[in-house]
DNA sequence: GTCATACTACTCGGATAAGAACTGTCCGAGTGGGGTAGG
DNA sequence: CCTACCCCACTCGGACAGTTCTTATCCGAGTAGTATGAC
């Protein structure tokens, strides 16, 4: 069970989007310059948070990415589940059915034991990364390091001519 | 994210064990036939729980499988962390080293926030799975279903000639 | 000088390969039990 | 009848392919700004 590396690489570029000025954007290829990343498959990465609803993308010059809502009210499973998928880390596949006690009129994704106590595990992790906005992490960012908004904003400036 | 189904087929597998009788040891090609999974891949599961040290095997006839402890000091996260290793599903890559800010003598799995909060989460998820034990599970089956261990080891005695 | 127009550079977006991990299968090493021959 | 030995069937264990998912890359559609030429 191993979550794929573009959740990092997008709960970074989120983050780094907090910084971004109101009515700009910030393309994927400097994005991915910033961390030193394969800019097309970050680019890949941010169609999905933009299908998501997570980030608006605009086409042409001085276009680029932008966070679609303001960050207190974006989690961090909004970006998570952006990227892997709705789908749960662990799947009933009903074993049960296929047993000599197997009924077809179970439901063993929601009766079976197994299946239950791996759900409530699920649950607790999908609970603690909801309970976690864009905005509190921004805000311990600021806190421990607090130049960082500034010069993340003048990096990017630097960047432009 | 996806969890291996043999997760799946080891939770049953270690359930199942947990109806057997003392003394005995069920073979994956039964306890494979008994779920109508391929027996030779069950197989393979059963021996990275052997390895993780949750069950015994035995070799040659009238060999097999048991569990290496009671039930109720074997808990769902050991089974689960057997099948899918030790590792986080999240795994810090450094993001920040390579960045404009980076630093070489720091530890960003350990700093970074984003890292902090995945790592929080997965903890949380961690946590539900440990305070689960096979025999909480069992007796859940056993309250739900009363019949199952009795139906279960005449189902194993019926295969046995 | 002003306006319309064509052009160019830049951006996202989806379609397309390479690699890794999971899934599934096979055969060999080792063991325990049962049959057999001898005492 | 009892005992020692040999053979065989059975089981795990690790080595070997097939398939799906993740990772990585490329090129085309569309857009905004700019230069250019006519009025």
């Amino acid at each position: 069970m191993r979550m794929s590396e573009g959740v990092e690489w997008a709960l970074h570029s989120c983050l780094n989007l907090t910084w971004v000025e109101p009515g700009e954007a910030r393309t994927a290829a400097r994005l991915a310059a910033f961390y030193d990343l394969p800019a097309a498959y970050l680019n890949k990465q941010l169609q999905a948070l933009a299908r998501a609803g997570i980030v608006t993308s605009t086409p042409g010059p001085r276009g680029g990415f932008r966070l679609a809502r303001p960050p207190e009210r974006i989690t961090v499973l909004d970006v998570v589940t952006a990227i892997e998928g709705p789908g749960d880390a662990f799947r009933c596949s009903g074993l049960l059915r296929n047993g000599p006690e197997g009924r077809d009129d179970v439901d063993y994704a929601r009766s079976c034991h197994v299946s239950q106590t791996m759900r409530r595990a699920e649950l607790a992790w999908r609970r603690e990364l909801a309970g976690q906005t864009l905005a509190d992490l921004r805000d311990d960012v600021e806190r421990s390091h607090p130049g960082t908004p500034a010069r993340t904003r003048e990096w990017f400036a630097r960047q432009r001519p």
